[in-house]
DNA sequence: CATTTAACGTACCGGTCAGTCACATGAACA
DNA sequence: TGTTCATGTGACTGACCGGTACGTTAAATG
């Protein structure tokens, strides 16, 4: 028999899930591993509030128990999707700062934006899952989007440091136009899913914007 | 006793909910307009999977048959919120271009850009009804998910439209990046809803794009 | 006044939801 | 061998879900 699903790829508009940790001793996944690894499927691809538990751990292979062992509620095993979702973002992200040099921080963000513009062409694109979290759950206290807004106050934050670094007059404004062009690309390539709707004009338009504050 | 929930403003960002049509003989409002008033303020505020249609019946002060006899299932009363959405959109949009005068396109979008600005500052905002259904419902074959997308391709072409009167050298581009601010201002204002997020920056930049397509 | 017709409510359906329980199994470790 | 730990089994809960069969009311109509 061997392992079964272990081999599907998985992939997703937001990059390959990773190889799952395995137990040190046996080599078997986790079920709560296996667990996450599905919830995060499924929470991206439908959306959380459509995404019921049973589901859930059917299709990862496990039991109802193993997730309540694991995770204290839905909201919970939703926040920490979300949080998962959020450090792979940042990962991604640094990178393509750091390929593009740290001196250079404008082509470390084009090269990114470049990427976003790629991926929310592709057919099965659902936008960013964090700003898809604050849709679906419009209470504050709700743990999920308690993740998606620190996640978003975060990245404003970078991107008005990244508009100063790149010497713009009101870095400010600049992050948030960007931030804005951003949110765009997310929810319109969601929306015009194949070839891309809007989010073909977001190198461009950030382009002309960032022109427009550095000329300033 | 009098009538009891007549007087409730019901003030939405999105506008305050119209008088209630009433029977033309005995002047009550309807069932069914009572069930389409509640459940837009429900699903803009809470969405539409959050929303259950017992919550909508009972808030509407009536009951689950009228219901289903004016609408033949939630997802189509969904659909039929969007469309009401849709319509007054259109009527607040032509509006706003009409005021500014048809041989004025780009101060009417400017208008227009200035109180989504506003409206995304407000503590409630909850974004564009249509953007987050598309987000809570990825199946193209949903009838409320339809009207959204609908609704999207709609104001793109119109973006492009009203690019092309003001005399941009890519209309398309600049429609698209147009639209792309305005989503993103959609969904960031219901982020950091109280005192506006980066949607404060919609104006500005939507002025620094249409200037760098009119240069050209 | 009797009857039709339209609008509405009462009471209920089967299914699914998130979440829990006591208990069995099986491998690693001492 | 006995203990520990992760996991599975299977049954169960109470709330809620979208949807419906059927009865009631009252105004309009002949």
């Amino acid at each position: 028999m061997a392992r079964k699903s272990q081999s599907d790829p998985a992939q997703t508009p937001f990059g390959s899930n990773p190889a799952l940790p395995v137990d040190a001793k046996s080599g078997a996944p986790r079920a709560a591993d296996k667990i996450r690894r599905t919830a995060r499927e499924l929470f991206y691809a439908e959306g959380i509030r459509a995404v019921g538990v049973d589901e859930i751990v059917t299709k990862a292979g496990v039991t109802k128990p193993s997730l309540y062992r694991a995770f204290p509620s839905k909201d919970e095993l939703a926040a920490a999707y979300l949080r998962d979702y959020d450090a792979e973002f940042w990962q991604r992200f640094e990178a393509r700062l750091d390929a593009a040099g740290r001196d250079n921080p404008r082509a470390g963000l084009m090269d990114f934006l470049q990427s976003l513009n790629d991926r929310a062409s592709a057919p099965n694109y659902r936008g960013c899952g964090l700003s898809n979290t604050a849709v679906e759950y419009p209470d504050d206290a709700h743990p999920a989007r308690r993740v998606s807004e620190d996640h978003k106050r975060k990245l404003r934050l970078k991107l008005a440091e990244l508009a100063a670094d790149m010497g713009a007059d009101d870095p400010k404004q600049l992050g948030d136009g960007l931030m804005l062009l951003i949110e765009g690309a997310f929810v319109s390539g969601q929306i015009f899913h194949a070839g891309g709707g809007p989010a073909r004009a977001l190198v461009d338009a950030a382009t002309r914007l960032i022109e427009s504050h550095l000329k300033g």
